[in-house]
DNA sequence: AATTTGCTACTACGGATGTAGTTTACTTGA
DNA sequence: TCAAGTAAACTACATCCGTAGTAGCAAATT
């Protein structure tokens, strides 16, 4: 399977709103950018073009005369890029990552205890 | 405080082998990076060059004609802040990316169960 | 002292990224 | 049908990053 990209920043916000959206138009994804921080229209349109380049969204139709765009990866798959980059930068171990988010308050025992449960389930079959 | 500044892959392997070292020129640095991978002198001289304006790095003092680095921030700040930045795409929630290095077993149970016993023990005082 | 060696400083450059203006083309309302 | 409004495409540009060459100075060696 290939390698899903690396997406920058601002790339993943604005998927994050394609994700949320889930068909949306340049400017449906532009506008659903807090007002105080939204960039130009065309701005988004260029982190647009970049998704649909790396494979990240779809044109689906047209609307009008407006492009509609649909998310091809999925968050999952995204996230667990992001996850399994800094974890190389960790030297590939998890545990201190962990442990920060512990010692900051981040996480807490009762968030464990909660994730455990739920693995645990899971653990048996597979 | 100032927020410690944000380094980049590359940085960051430097800044670790700084670390390690303790205090090192940037010939020092350039080989201890294992020799298939090994950059340029001038690479690694222009990246400790960028540490140093970041405030990563310090000059110490010069032996014959080559100055010694030293490391300014720790590696606890910048791995904190690692994954404050990562927990910002994720919304700011940890619960998913622990969530997700148990699905892809790159965490343990067993992990878990000994990072909480260490962290009960630190929970008490404080 | 003169030459060689090694290091610093400076310069460069292509690709990625954030940011956006301009031009062109299509849609739709009057 | 023709103008007004949008949207797509194209172009631009500064900054950052990885990568490294070159010039010049200092140190060591003969």
């Amino acid at each position: 399977m290939k390698r899903s990209t690396r997406l920058t920043r601002f790339e993943l916000e604005i998927m994050d709103l394609v994700w949320r959206l889930g068909e949306a138009s340049v400017r449906e994804v532009q506008e659903a950018i807090p007002e105080d921080e939204r960039p130009a229209y065309t701005t988004v349109q260029t982190i647009v073009q970049r998704l649909e380049q790396k494979g990240a969204v779809r044109r689906t139709r047209k609307i009008g005369n407006a492009l509609m765009f649909a998310p091809v990866i999925t968050r999952k798959s995204v996230y667990r890029r992001l996850i399994d980059d800094l974890l190389d930068l960790f030297g590939g171990s998890a545990q201190p990552v962990v442990a920060h988010l512990l010692e900051s308050g981040k996480l807490t025992l009762e968030d464990i205890k909660a994730l455990e449960k739920k693995e645990e389930k899971k653990g048996g079959r597979k």
